[in-house]
DNA sequence: CCGGATCCTCTGCGATACTG
DNA sequence: CAGTATCGCAGAGGATCCGG
């Protein structure tokens, strides 16, 4: 596998920390716009500069859509998934099903009440 | 995602360096016991230490098995996918068909020569 | 409220050498 | 041949402060 390689691109920024998660939380629901700061309470300990780095390669590699309403104050940033980014979804899903299926040990998934997956 | 998360379990061990590539490289062909130094030349660049270490978590997430021939001087080691290994490479598969349908600058497998991949 | 700038810590990984 | 042991570093990510 070499740095053009489809799966070796996609697997360098989506395994990155945090990444997954976020996606993860603009899933939740059905794909409404989310508030910078309701994204950071839900991703408990992220740090503001490691959220902003990870939304800005996402909206970078087409995942996500960001929006700002200039008109209140303070500014208000949201950010939603993109059709690319929503498709990715089935991927992790394909994930959490291969983990029920073969590893028996997964407690939470396993009852079905992952809250913060929703998958 | 907590601890017991299944997607969270699976990504941090699947997302570590040489993982995937090594899961490919048992991959290729028809499945094959290959040798530890064959995997080694193969995944150019990697450390007997990374290796070992790779493959060890691996056999220990039950992704591929290992036969040793203690007949012959020096020793052989083997390794192969397990199913469970095996069902997870459409997952990677699955990667791959998202980044060519959704990126489209990656010139190596578009080209379907990306011989690493052999998906 | 959003998120950039700085500094710092910590660990994953590489390089090298060595052994049964 | 198939690993293990030791050392060291780069870079990812955390903590904190600041500014628009």
């Amino acid at each position: 596998m070499n740095k053009n390689c489809s799966v070796y691109k996609t697997a360098s920024f989506i395994c990155k920390k945090w990444t997954m998660l976020i996606l993860l939380e603009l899933y939740r629901g059905k794909g409404e716009w989310k508030r910078y700061s309701h994204i950071k309470t839900k991703l408990n300990g992220i740090t503001p500069k490691m959220l902003s780095a990870r939304l800005k390669e996402l909206k970078g590699e087409g995942m996500i859509k960001k929006r700002v309403d200039v008109n209140t104050f303070p500014i208000r940033s949201e950010y939603c998934l993109t059709k690319t980014g929503k498709d990715f979804i089935k991927i992790i899903k394909s994930i959490k099903e291969w983990t029920l299926k073969w590893k028996t040990k997964n407690t939470d998934c396993e009852k079905n009440d992952c809250e913060m997956c929703e998958l």
